[in-house]
DNA sequence: GTAATTATTTATCCTATGTTAAAGGATTAG
DNA sequence: CTAATCCTTTAACATAGGATAAATAATTAC
């Protein structure tokens, strides 16, 4: 856990007893490289941070599978479009490395903001920060060739690339493997 | 005042001193079509309920007025990227009718927050349901066509094709303007 | 109310990316 | 270790949408 209340500190630092207040609602998950760390259809009452390995979220648009994001380790992963709203999620996370997580139950999470304002306070910083750069995200999405989004990726993180199987990245930037391919033969 | 505060009953009931509170840092401006409620390279401090009229957020990419977003009355507008980040933003607040707008003082409201919970968890419910909105818009651009794009605008949104002149709805739908045309056009 | 400006459409031509298919590499299961 | 599966590339062809230009329509400024 002591990664995740590292990360916490860049955020708003917490009293021990807050500290001790999100342990105890929270657990350690290892799972295998592949496997969904949540299904598709299931309301979101997890926040996960990795601690190791690296996730990504997903989803079937006409039967084709396509990625929405993905999380690296020292992060937070949630599908917030269904843990802010309540409704079934139409999204999975899935783990591309063999991982280990903790496990935040949201709900009782949501509950403890009412004894804890310091840890409603973090949750809402780190979901402000997620928020601009999903916005930021929208940005790069308009208006940019597919080949300026795959160099954008390139420079802000290598890592995706070398971590990822390229299909992935491929639905990720909203083009084709064929496509990705075609770029990275170099035109 | 009082559409915004019918506006925040939705997120989070607030006391009458909360509502004063925020009422102190409030001011109702009003502005003229197509003037910028806030220009580019400005820290924004301000978050904007809008009244009366309807604003877009805009910036430029490459020299070409690309629209990030609309909002109606009835609604919140802020440059969160900016906000939220202390930077200043490359992207300018332009009204597109004659409109009337609350104009709340960000930098004062954060800092009521430690005074008043409840007004840091209507603003986090505020930004969690719009940081939603944005992530399902990230899923209706990967792998939609112009077309269906435009689509979903009309069936989603028809206001906006009422309202909005169309070269600022082209660039939303990420397409040019004479691309719009031929779509509606038929196909 | 008229001129000037700005918005929208239409046409032509061109390129980036989609589609399908097939081959070669890499990874996984037994 | 081998077979089977899955991932990535390459090629050929099709098409949506970009670029440019010009004509019309609508709006704005005086």
């Amino acid at each position: 856990m002591n990664l995740l209340f590292q990360y916490f500190k860049k955020f708003n630092p917490l009293s021990k007893e807050a500290e001790a207040a999100i342990q105890a609602i929270s657990s350690i998950v290892t799972i295998k490289k592949s496997k969904d760390l949540q299904p598709i259809g299931h309301t979101c009452k997890t926040i996960y941070f990795i601690n190791k390995g690296l996730a990504r979220i997903y989803y079937f648009k006409d039967g084709i599978d396509v990625t929405e994001s993905f999380s690296f380790e020292n992060n937070i992963v949630a599908r917030v479009e269904s843990l802010f709203s309540g409704k079934p999620s139409r999204k999975a996370i899935q783990v591309l490395e063999d991982s280990e997580v903790v496990a935040i139950n949201a709900n009782q999470l949501f509950k403890i903001y009412d004894t804890f304002p310091e840890i409603e306070r973090l949750f809402r910083k780190i979901f402000e920060t997620a928020y601009v750069e999903t916005v930021n995200r929208i940005e790069g999405m308009q208006f940019h060739s597919a080949e300026e989004r795959y160099n954008a990726l390139l420079s802000e993180a290598p890592n995706v690339l070398m971590r990822v199987p390229l299909k992935y990245v491929a639905s990720y930037l909203g083009i084709t493997q064929v496509s990705l391919s075609r770029i990275r033969a170099h035109r």
